[in-house]
DNA sequence: GCCCAGGGGTAGT
DNA sequence: ACTACCCATGGG
């Protein structure tokens, strides 16, 4: 490995974005930060990226595999890439006026100030564009477990094959499996892994799981996607809306987990169960619910008194 | 030990 | 359609 097939780019971004609440909102959950630098996989291959704040440039650096067929090799790609996989083309002020006139229009005009707040607190989050596969399988092994928890879960997941790893400055990283590879493991292999009760739904996706019609579901309606997406055992709404908004970039998806419903019940005082909350959402915060939900789930976990502090 | 976690399935109303 | 209860496991 030569130092000139890695592949560095930086540049202004003009738009706002913020990476450390991009990568730490729990919509992805296999990058890691070591030092101001962020590690992690873009369409397979490994990035090392930073962003600094003050002069508004990122700085990034693919860091070639051995074994993965390279998807970026000219000139500008890189960064093709990696400004749709940070959703770098959503306009958040467009995002911001579409939920606060919605916000309006269903009388919550009280709120549409808070709202407001939430928004700025966290101005630059952004919802990825990830693999759809990675996603399925992350949400399916999310349920009842937290997000350090889940962390492991996959890190156990993906260490299992060795053919995925890539070295960086004396760490391994590695690819996320495919579907073929772990068809090659059974129920126990993943109890083995911790995984519990959902060892027996993971076999199922994999026996299921489709690349075809996961593919082809795009076209479909939301309705159809959903439908769709419960069919398989072990995804439910909440499951099934973070799979349409982080996998298939449907932005008024509105996953309910127990930060947002405890929130809606504090702010609202509205209960219900997990689907009539996400209508309740779509509702009230319009076609970019999903990026609401985001925002306010960001506010709940990470920058509210009791949360976690990034 | 206790409580909780980016819930889902199911049996009983 | 709605509710109550169970489900495995790890982290704080």
């Amino acid at each position: 490995m030569t130092m000139r097939d890695e592949r560095q780019e930086s540049w202004k971004i003009q738009v706002p974005f913020h990476l450390d609440y991009c990568l730490n909102c729990g919509q992805a959950f296999r990058w890691k930060k070591r030092g101001k630098h962020w590690f992690g996989f873009i369409n397979d291959n490994l990035y090392r990226i930073e962003y600094d704040e003050s002069n508004k440039t990122i700085r990034t650096l693919r860091i070639p595999g051995d074994s993965v067929r390279t998807t970026a090799d000219y000139e500008g790609e890189n960064r093709l890439q990696i400004e749709r996989y940070f959703g770098l083309n959503d306009s958040l002020s467009t995002i911001r006026e579409s939920i606060l006139s919605n916000l309006r229009e269903n009388g919550y005009n009280w709120f549409a100030l808070k709202f407001e707040e939430i928004f700025s607190k966290s101005l630059g989050l952004r919802i990825l564009r990830q693999d759809v596969w990675e996603v399925t399988v992350s949400f399916l092994l999310s349920t009842q477990t937290n997000i350090p928890a889940l962390e492991k879960k996959l890190d156990a997941l993906c260490r299992l094959f060795p053919e995925n790893e890539v070295r960086y400055d004396g760490e391994s990283f590695y690819r996320f499996p495919k579907k073929g590879t772990l068809a090659l493991l059974c129920e126990e292999d993943y109890k083995r892994l911790g995984f519990g009760y959902r060892s027996a739904w993971l076999c199922q996706l994999v026996r299921r799981f489709s690349e075809s019609d996961f593919h082809s579901l795009r076209t479909e309606t939301y309705e159809r996607k959903l439908s769709f997406l419960l069919t398989f055992p072990g995804i439910g709404y909440k499951v099934a809306h973070c799979i349409l908004l982080f996998g298939y970039s449907v932005l008024k998806a509105f996953p309910v987990d127990i930060w947002i419903s405890r929130w809606i019940k504090e702010v609202f005082d509205i209960e219900g169960a997990h689907d009539q909350l996400a209508t309740w959402g779509q509702t009230a915060f319009g076609e970019y619910a999903g990026y609401a939900q985001e925002y306010i789930f960001n506010f709940c976990r990470n920058l509210a008194p009791g949360g976690r502090e990034i």
